[in-house]
DNA sequence: GCGTAATAGTTGTTTTTGTAACTAACAACA
DNA sequence: TGTTGTTAGTTACAAAAACAACTATTACGC
């Protein structure tokens, strides 16, 4: 499918864009006031949440991001008490990260949060809408850059 | 439609925002690498390329971008003589911006490899899935925020 | 007109991010 | 073993974004 009245408002990076940063104010605001947490911190937060222990490395291959965001959101992590970490015994380069009691509460907080507000942003849309935002997106998340140099 | 697997993986700003990193890249490299943009500065060039002389203001309005932002990014576009400003006679607060020959010249150049890379991005997806994906999308990004605090 | 508020845009300062270089631990293999 | 390469994670520095305070100009109410 050719794009023939192509602009601004319907060029996909940009809509994208937008829809992501509105889409994500309001539940922002919440991690962001009620526990001081940057969207890195929030990320880090709900993967250990959903999938336990896990290591900084498995965790950025999973949300693909970089090495150092997660370095960072784990020591602020750590030191607000949300995440513990051990060294692993055999391989001493490893850590272990998992939540705390706090970081299981805050999590389960949260979670109660985001299914809310996935609920009434759902609700904008028709559920033909929704089916198809959420294939398109996966394939797109998942897409391998292109080169263009 | 209530989210009863609600998971990382689907929650909606989560997916957005991977989307939206994931299918910048690409263009961002390409204006990044010929012409030296920021992303804030390729958003006002394309504004001032579709819609004619604007002012700061109105970029900011259409594309939600905070006035700072606009003002450090026509700094930089003007003094790379891709846009220039004058002032309005009678209300001498206001800029009008416009682009220059060079400016032009870019935002030709970036147009048509915008349209060739939203082809090769939507050639992954379905038609109907392009569909709602543009309506959804629409809405969300006009959508008012939700308060939860 | 005069004082106050509002608007357009800029500047300064602090956070946050990006990038690259780094340390520490392990692996592979001559 | 010892040398080279790889991986996990950190740190340091530069780039960019966020936020607040600022100047200049116009609008408004009286």
């Amino acid at each position: 499918m050719k794009t023939d009245d192509f602009s601004l408002e319907n060029f996909l990076p940009y809509l994208l864009n937008q829809a992501a940063e509105v889409s994500s104010l309001s539940f922002q605001n919440v991690y962001k006031e009620r526990y001081g947490m940057l969207r890195t911190e929030w990320r880090v937060l709900f993967h250990l949440g959903l999938y336990g222990q896990m290591t900084a490395s498995e965790i950025g291959a999973r949300a693909k991001m970089h090495k150092t965001k997660i370095s960072r959101a784990v020591q602020r992590l750590v030191e607000r008490r949300f995440v513990s970490r051990t060294r692993d015994e055999k391989d001493r380069r490893v850590e272990h990260l998992r939540l705390t009691a706090q970081g299981t509460a805050a999590y389960h907080d949260l979670y109660a949060v985001a299914q809310t507000y996935q609920d009434q942003l759902l609700s904008q849309l028709e559920t033909r809408e929704v089916e198809a935002l959420h294939s398109a997106l996966t394939k797109l998340a998942h897409a391998t850059p292109m080169d263009f140099t």
